[in-house]
DNA sequence: TAGATTGTTAATCGATTAACAATC
DNA sequence: TAGATTGTTAATCGATTAACAATC
């Protein structure tokens, strides 16, 4: 379990967990290393290899592997079933979406509340929960136990305010601003929509299919 | 220019460029290789390498780079100033976002129309842009010239969307749903909330720093 | 000039892929 | 049994990093 396990392959984890699912949905009892990579277009050594890092047990050669077995064992690594607590920092209409997104809980985040500065948005509710001014985070998170902020503030202003959360005692920053970000003890992880579209523009003018 | 650039390297473009500019509003007229890879936590010989594959002129020993015609070069290179026409398909929060969001036009993408199932959006207008049902897609974007879809609709449905777009003639799904997609013929980029929110969580559970 | 930075070629590293004996 | 699938060890591949002579 303490084996390390690379970014891209922990970005293949969702995915086969999203693919069991849809299989035990139907009604499927066990799979293979073989039919999951073809379903999800990769190679079957890979399939292995991964699955093999995160299942308590071992695949039977012939049979392959119990759908639900595999399903729990991703939910548990991937903390799915341990919720941890998350606020939205910059509650325009990307931090509103999020704010009435109830997805996140099965991804093993609750989001509890946001912070603005906008006086509008700030004391008022979006989806069901308080939207504080940002100035009052360092207090009001005090005793709260939140360890992820998902920052959906304008670009101009990400660094200061991840500094900001930084100092509150943030544990982890799921940034979208597009700003590069780096604090010393706070983990960051950059959802740069900027370099997804750059990514698709250029395959799509160059006509490469693959990634 | 028709060297092949790895999707990697492609993300890093939009980092460079975002740099770049805040160095260009602070009236800085140079920078380096060394420096920019300072900024932004990466190797000197890595940002080298980069910008030589998209600028069109050398850097100059001692002096380095041009900030402004760096910028050029990187807006060039991703097509940031030559409009791709894309629709919104899903118009929950998340696409609603999306359609209020003006940012895109600064990447080369401009949103013109959505497309969702619900009576109560269906006919409306959001971020001042039309939303139409999904059934009349493919008659209503002929002749439109639209390369780009922006697939925020529920996972369940993703599939059978993605395949309806692909029919329609869309060159590129960019895809939010967290579904696996793969057509023939259509470049797909997804954006996996659930990876990347996997990646954050467990290296706040292990506290290893670094990617 | 001296030294920072360049472009380029070679070495390293890590992840993916291939090979293969073991087994239900 | 026969054959699909397994876990594991070795080979390949591609991207990152290091080295270095050239130069403003």
């Amino acid at each position: 379990m303490d084996k390390k396990i690379s970014s891209r392959q922990l970005e293949r984890y969702p995915m086969y967990l999203n693919h069991l699912i849809t299989l035990h949905n139907s009604g499927i009892i066990n799979t293979s290393a073989p039919k999951i990579a073809k379903a999800l277009d990769l190679k079957t050594e890979q399939v292995r290899k991964d699955l093999q890092d995160v299942s308590s047990d071992f695949g039977k050669p012939k049979a392959g592997r119990d759908v639900a077995l595999l399903i729990n064992d991703l939910q548990n690594f991937l903390g799915y079933n341990q919720l941890d607590r998350a606020i939205v920092v910059g509650v325009g209409h990307l931090g509103q979406a999020f704010m009435n997104f109830d997805g996140f809980k099965e991804y093993g985040l609750e989001i509890v509340e946001g912070y603005d500065v906008n006086p509008k948005i700030v004391g008022q509710k979006e989806g069901n929960k308080p939207v504080y001014h940002v100035d009052s985070l360092q207090e009001s998170i005090k005793g709260k136990d939140i360890k992820v902020a998902i920052l959906t503030t304008p670009i101009e202003v990400a660094n200061e305010t991840a500094c900001l959360l930084a100092k509150a005692g943030i544990k982890g920053i799921w940034n979208f601003t597009g700003a590069f970000l780096s604090y010393e003890g706070v983990v960051i992880e950059n959802m740069n929509l900027a370099s997804s579209l750059a990514k698709l523009s250029h395959r799509i003018n160059n006509k490469t299919s693959k990634k």
